[in-house]
DNA sequence: ATTAAATTTTAGACAAATCTAAAAATATTT
DNA sequence: AAATATTTTTAGATTTGTCTAAAATTTAAT
C-alpha cells in the first residue's frame, strides 16, 4: 500500500521516464515535486524498498515493470476522474487538475472500474491525454504538436502538451478547443509562429503556442 | 486547512455530541477512533488550538459552533459520495461506507456543490441519513424506530441506526429496503422482538433489527 | 590531469500522528 | 474520609516526510 506522497513520486517519475533513456536525476524528481534533492533520496529508498524503482547511488532511477504498471493505474485515476469532472459536473477543462489530483489517490478498484464503465470508457482525459484501460493499456492515437505540420494541410486538434490553466484559459479566448479544426497557412521562419484558418479568420500562433498543440491530419 | 485525521476526530466528536449534553470524554472519542487515549488528548490539543472544540483538562470535550459548522461539511461530503456511489456507479448500500470515507476529505467546495447538483440535491443518503445543505442546514425527517411503533399501523422503512455491512446485508436477505412498507403485527414482550406484515408474509424482527431500524408512520 | 562546479547523498533536526509507560487528577468504594 | 479504581494527561519514542548543512561523488573546465 502506497502514501499519497510514495504515489506522486511515483507518477512524476513515470512521466519523466517518457522522455528519458538514462536514469531519472534526483535533481529532475526534486524540481517536478518542487522539493528538495535530499528528501528526494530519502524517498527513492522507499520506492526502491518496494521494488517499484531500481537506483545506484549517483547513477539515477529507473522505473521497474512493477512501479510502472502501478503509476498507469494512479493515471488511469486521475485522468477518469478528469472526465467526470468535466463532463458530469461541467468543470472547465482548466479547473479540474488539482481536485484529480486529489481524486486520484481514492483507493477501490470497484469504484475506479464502475467509474470508467459509468463514463462510457473514454479513450482521453479532457485534454486529449489518453486513459489506460484496467489492465494498463495506454491506447495509441496518432499526434503531432503543430510545430511539425505541412501547410495547406487540414488538422484537427487532439491534446495540448501543457495542461497549465493559464494556456487553457489561452486557447479558450482563441475558441479553440479539443476537436477543432483549421488549415495550416504558414509556418514563419523568424519566429516559428505559425498561421491557421481557423473558423473563416486568420489566427497567428506563436511558437510557444503551437509547440504545445497536438494535432492530427484529417 | 485541516488534515484527514483532524477531520475523522471531529466528525466523531460530532457524532458524540449529537447524544451528550456534558462533554466529550477522551476515552469515548479514543473508543470510537479505534486509538489510545493519549493520542486523543494530543489531538484534542491541536483541535482546540484551531477554535473547533473547547477543553479545559479532565472536563471533557465540547463542539465549537465553527467545529458544527465544519463537522457537518465533512459529513455533508460523505453522504453525498454515498448517493454518487449508490445511485450512479450502482454500489449496494453496504459496499460505500469506506470509500465515502475517503471521499469525504477531498477539498473543493466547487465539487462538492456541482456534486450537489449532479445529484439533484438529495435530502438523505442510501442509508436514510439526511445530507446537511451548503449552509450547514440539515432537513428534519419524522422517523421513530421500529421499536417504539403502535401495532396495526402501517409504517414505511426510512432509515437504519445501524450502517454496518452485516445490519445492512441481512435486511437485504429479508428484502427489506428503504421505503418498504408494513403493518406492525405484534410487540412482544419477553424478547422485545416485533412481527410485521410484510409483502403478504408474517415477518419477526429480532429486538436488535427493531431497534435499529428506522420507521415513518404512513 | 588537476581544479572547480554541480549533483547527490548523508547526518541531524523538526512536525504530525501515533504508541507505551508512568504520573496526575477524578470518581468510586468501603 | 481513606483507599482503590478509573480516567486523563504527560513524558519520551517511533514513523513519515520534510528541511538545512556538510560530505561524498560525479561532471565539466581549464
Amino acid at each position: 500500500m502506497l502514501t499519497h506522497t510514495e504515489e506522486n513520486y511515483l507518477k512524476v517519475i513515470y512521466h519523466l521516464s517518457q522522455t528519458e533513456d538514462e536514469g531519472i536525476s534526483t535533481n529532475a524528481i526534486a524540481q517536478k515535486i518542487d522539493t528538495k534533492a535530499s528528501s528526494v533520496t530519502d524517498m527513492i529508498k522507499k520506492l526502491k524498498e518496494k521494488k517499484l524503482i531500481t537506483h545506484e547511488r549517483y547513477q539515477g532511477v529507473f522505473i521497474t515493470t512493477l512501479g510502472l504498471q502501478t503509476a498507469k493505474m494512479i493515471i488511469r485515476k486521475h485522468r477518469l476522474w478528469e472526465v467526470f469532472l468535466v463532463n458530469k459536473l461541467n468543470f472547465n477543462w482548466d479547473e479540474v487538475h488539482d481536485v484529480a489530483e486529489e481524486l486520484e489517490h481514492i483507493k477501490s478498484e470497484k469504484l475506479i472500474n464502475a467509474l470508467d464503465a459509468f463514463l462510457g470508457f473514454p479513450k482521453e482525459d479532457p485534454h486529449g491525454d489518453p486513459i489506460p484501460n484496467s489492465k494498463g493499456e495506454i491506447p495509441y492515437r496518432e499526434k503531432e504538436l503543430l510545430t511539425e505540420t505541412k501547410i495547406n494541410h487540414k488538422y484537427m486538434c487532439v491534446g495540448v502538451k501543457d495542461t497549465s490553466a493559464a494556456f487553457l484559459q489561452y486557447l479558450d479566448r482563441q475558441k479553440i478547443a479539443l476537436g477543432s479544426t483549421f488549415t495550416v497557412l504558414k509556418h514563419e521562419n523568424f519566429d516559428h509562429s505559425v498561421t491557421i484558418l481557423f473558423q473563416e479568420n486568420e489566427l497567428t500562433l506563436s511558437k510557444v503556442v503551437a509547440h504545445n498543440l497536438f494535432v492530427k491530419k484529417i
